[in-house]
DNA sequence: AGCATTACCCGCACGC
DNA sequence: TGCGTGCGGGTAATGC
């Protein structure tokens, strides 16, 4: 196990870390939220990539048997003892990894996921009336719902026709059923396409082509041909059609 | 009290 | 060259 910044451990030293680590084997992976989930023979593997990055798997050594070179921004590497290893690559060193055997402290907190059939029209409409704040940070708490960044979240509100100002609860019953269906849309659209790539720290997805609003301020809105708008909301870049978006 | 908002911060590298 | 920007979220201060 190679550790290349320490931050990159949440809650080990590297050490600690490694010492758990050794003998453990990797029986499933999922994904919680934005956190992917590592379930092992005794603990669970957290990871998180924050704004960039991605997670490799490869070969350790190369044809000639030689160690193979981390890469650049490669923030943790664990090998395995079939030569195959993990390579956490984290640009922005924002990313974190942790090991626990329980991680309910870290994932207890986040709320639904958009794509779970039990989360109802009828409840999403609800829970919208049990916060009084701007709907796009609300979208975007991981407590309210567990997964939508900034990117989906301006898509699904393009989509919903809901202006990211609006007030949680006076979204009529109507506007929420739109938009949880436009959430889901768009992830799955984004899902489909690997991801995008609008950076340069992660490239392979295609779903930037397929962007109503994001990233298209001064372009004409797909819908009405009224020019997209940036704003800040929550300090994120925020793109809207004002046309559209009441 | 508890919720919501705002500001700031964190590494790095890109585009203009 | 310098400045603004960013697929995120924690923390602290402030406001309601």
């Amino acid at each position: 196990m190679d550790v290349f910044w320490n931050r990159t451990l949440a809650n080990q030293t590297p050490s600690s870390f490694a010492q758990r680590m050794c003998g453990q084997r990797i029986l499933s992976i999922f994904r919680r939220g934005k956190f992917l989930v590592f379930q092992l023979t005794k603990d669970v593997m957290l990871i998180h990539l924050r704004m960039s990055g991605d997670v490799r798997v490869e070969r350790s050594l190369d044809a000639n048997g030689v160690p193979q070179k981390p890469h650049k921004h490669d923030r943790l590497i664990i090998t395995f003892a079939n030569h195959a290893r993990l390579a956490f690559h984290n640009p922005r060193k924002f990313g974190r990894v942790w090991l626990m055997d329980d991680p309910d402290s870290v994932l207890a907190g986040l709320g639904p996921e958009p794509l779970d059939p039990n989360l109802s029209p009828q409840l999403f409409f609800k829970k919208l009336q049990a916060h009084k704040r701007q709907i796009k940070p609300l979208l975007m708490d991981q407590h309210f719902l567990a997964g939508l960044g900034n990117i989906y979240t301006d898509e699904a509100l393009f989509h919903a026709r809901i202006h990211p100002l609006r007030i949680s609860n006076a979204i009529k019953r109507e506007e929420s059923k739109a938009l949880l269906d436009a959430i889901r849309l768009v992830l799955k659209e984004g899902i489909r396409r690997n991801g995008a790539s609008i950076d340069w720290v992660y490239r392979g997805g295609e779903f930037q082509n397929q962007f109503q609003v994001y990233g298209r301020a001064g372009d004409p809105c797909p819908r009405c041909g009224a020019k997209i708008e940036r704003i800040v909301v929550s300090q994120r870049g925020t793109h809207i059609c004002v046309n559209c978006q009441k």
